[in-house]
DNA sequence: TTCCGACAGTGGGGTCGCAAT
DNA sequence: ATTGCGACCCCACTATCGGAA
């Protein structure tokens, strides 16, 4: 198949907002790939590279390459070329990765070149991605959408999937089982905005407190042991004390799912970025795991001595986790009956902040575990600060916000009356509130490089974040974390606003 | 007819590791 | 030795479609 027509496709599914066209013409597609080509069309028509990382971004692809005049790439040989492109490596390989990199944008047309583009830095924006390649492998080849999405959560992969249903049909999708050492998309958790609330959409619920490290799921088979991040990457080789933690524990074979995060000397949660530092770190493993040990608290149990545990009620399989699993190693949890007075679970909720952690996620009792999805039986509840910061500059936006200044810099008082920037957000913005603030920053605009409008600092607005971060950007040396948009404020001056040294009062954890 | 769940899009900061400077 | 870049962790929020109520 050639590269043109997934191209086409590509823009005609962008072109149009209805969902159900987009799967259509999916579908379509998919009925027409040769099955060799599938493992390639599949992943492109998602939006994603079958390879996962290249080493190229932005740098090398926004240099421009004359385009072709005609269409002659294959999809098969843009796959192989793009594989050569990733196994290069070494001193010069950077350049030797541009200069492929170039060739290949040569030998494509300036639609194609859009499209690989896109491919390659993961923006296809297509308004379709794997939910969609989903809808329309399934209207391909007749399986039940349900069924085809269940084996892609248990597979952990598009194409694996869709490779053995267009070659085999949808009796294929009954050999995607749960397996011990396949890794399964973790079920993720909604917002709510108080325990009270989310006790209250919940008949009856667990509420567990929320660690503020690294997702895991930990895969036993008797003396091996796989522990797999969020998106399923592989992480076995750099914690080698949760592997321990694993075989220590009175099971043969199963699938945990947890948090791994970096305690201190007194049991407290050390700060995310040391967690976060710690499981990044993959040269000198001893070394980091002697400066920062970390420890895997489970709250979740998928299969046990295999039985699969899926679609069991969470009350099931967290029975089945206590069996397995010693309290200390547990995530700390309580259970709330659905007529229950919520005060309860707002003192969990206080106990935990005061422990130091990061919140609760509350979870309905009678809930399966939705591999991959984000349902609405978690709900995580954290607590919310808010400041009011004068806007400093702006960026212009892209994709469906070009032409609107979308990205602003924000900052806090400082003891000598000027502004120091805290960080950036582009969040909680309507398209109304957005053209809004473009019209109105524009009058307070003093000067611009093209890409950020600085602007007279006079524009007060309400930032809601989740805490303060070090950072080695940002002149006061902490920045927001999960920084976004409440609202404007024109009835305060940009004097009224905050300053630098009550937000850091107000944090002193932070700095510790 | 209205409501709501699921998705895609729009980017944020930090850290690590590799290659280039 | 330092800097730049890409990958991958953490993530909030809004708009939209289309099925459920």
């Amino acid at each position: 198949m050639l590269l043109t027509r997934l191209a086409q496709v590509s823009r005609e599914v962008a072109a149009t907002s209805a969902r159900s066209r987009k799967t259509a013409l999916l579908a379509e597609l998919f009925r027409d790939a040769d099955p060799d080509d599938v493992p390639v069309v599949i992943p492109y028509l998602a939006g994603r590279l079958p390879q996962g990382r290249l080493g190229i971004g932005w740098k090398v692809l926004g240099r421009r390459v004359p385009p072709a005049d005609a269409p002659s790439l294959t999809v098969r040989e843009v796959d192989e070329r793009l594989t050569a492109i990733g196994a290069v490596s070494g001193t010069g390989s950077q350049a030797e990765r541009a200069r492929l990199t170039g060739e290949l944008m040569g030998r494509a047309t300036e639609e194609e070149q859009r499209f690989l583009v896109g491919l390659i830095t993961g923006e296809v924006r297509q308004g379709a991605l794997d939910a969609v390649a989903v809808e329309g492998l399934a209207q391909a080849t007749g399986a039940p959408p349900t069924d085809v999405r269940r084996a892609v959560m248990l597979a952990g992969s598009l194409q694996t999937v869709a490779q053995a249903l267009l070659a085999e049909g949808p009796a294929a999708l009954e050999a995607f089982r749960l397996t011990v050492g396949r890794p399964v998309l973790p079920m993720l958790a909604h917002s709510a905005s108080s325990v009270a609330e989310a006790v209250g959409r919940l008949a009856g619920c667990a509420v567990e407190e929320k660690l503020d490290g690294i997702r895991v799921q930990v895969h036993r088979d008797g003396g091996t042991v796989r522990l797999y991040t969020r998106t399923l990457d592989d992480i076995t080789d750099r914690l080698p004390e949760v592997t321990s933690a694993a075989l220590g524990l009175k099971g043969e074979r199963f699938i945990l799912d947890g948090e791994v995060i970096a305690f201190d000397t007194e049991g407290r949660p050390r700060s995310f970025q040391e967690t976060a530092g710690r499981v990044g770190s993959r040269v000198d493993v001893a070394t980091a795991a002697r400066a920062v040990p970390v420890s895997p608290v489970f709250f979740d149990a998928l299969s046990v001595d295999g039985r699969d545990l899926l679609d069991l009620p969470l009350t099931e399989r967290h029975a089945e986790l206590a069996r397995l699993v010693p309290e200390p190693m547990r995530v700390r949890r309580t259970v709330v009956a659905g007529t229950a007075d919520p005060a309860a679970a707002e003192g969990f909720l206080a106990e935990t902040l005061e422990r130091g952690h990061e919140g609760v996620v509350v979870k309905a009792l009678d809930a399966p575990y939705s591999a991959g999805r984000r349902g609405a039986a978690w709900l995580k509840v954290k607590p919310v600060h808010t400041l009011d910061l004068v806007v400093l500059a702006a960026e212009w936006g892209h994709g469906r916000r070009t032409g609107k200044l979308s990205n602003l810099h924000l900052g806090a008082r400082t003891a000598d009356g000027s502004f120091a920037m805290l960080g950036k957000t582009f969040k909680g913005m309507t398209d109304e509130l957005l053209t809004w603030q473009t019209g109105r920053l524009k009058e307070l605009a003093v000067d611009t490089d093209g890409h950020v409008v600085t602007v007279r600092p006079e524009l007060v607005v309400e930032i809601a974040y989740d805490g303060l971060q070090r950072s080695s950007r940002y002149p006061a040396g902490v920045t927001l974390r999960f920084a976004r948009v409440v609202r404007y404020r024109e009835d305060k001056r940009p004097e009224d606003a905050d300053t630098v040294d009550t937000l850091l009062a107000a944090h002193p954890e932070a700095l510790r």
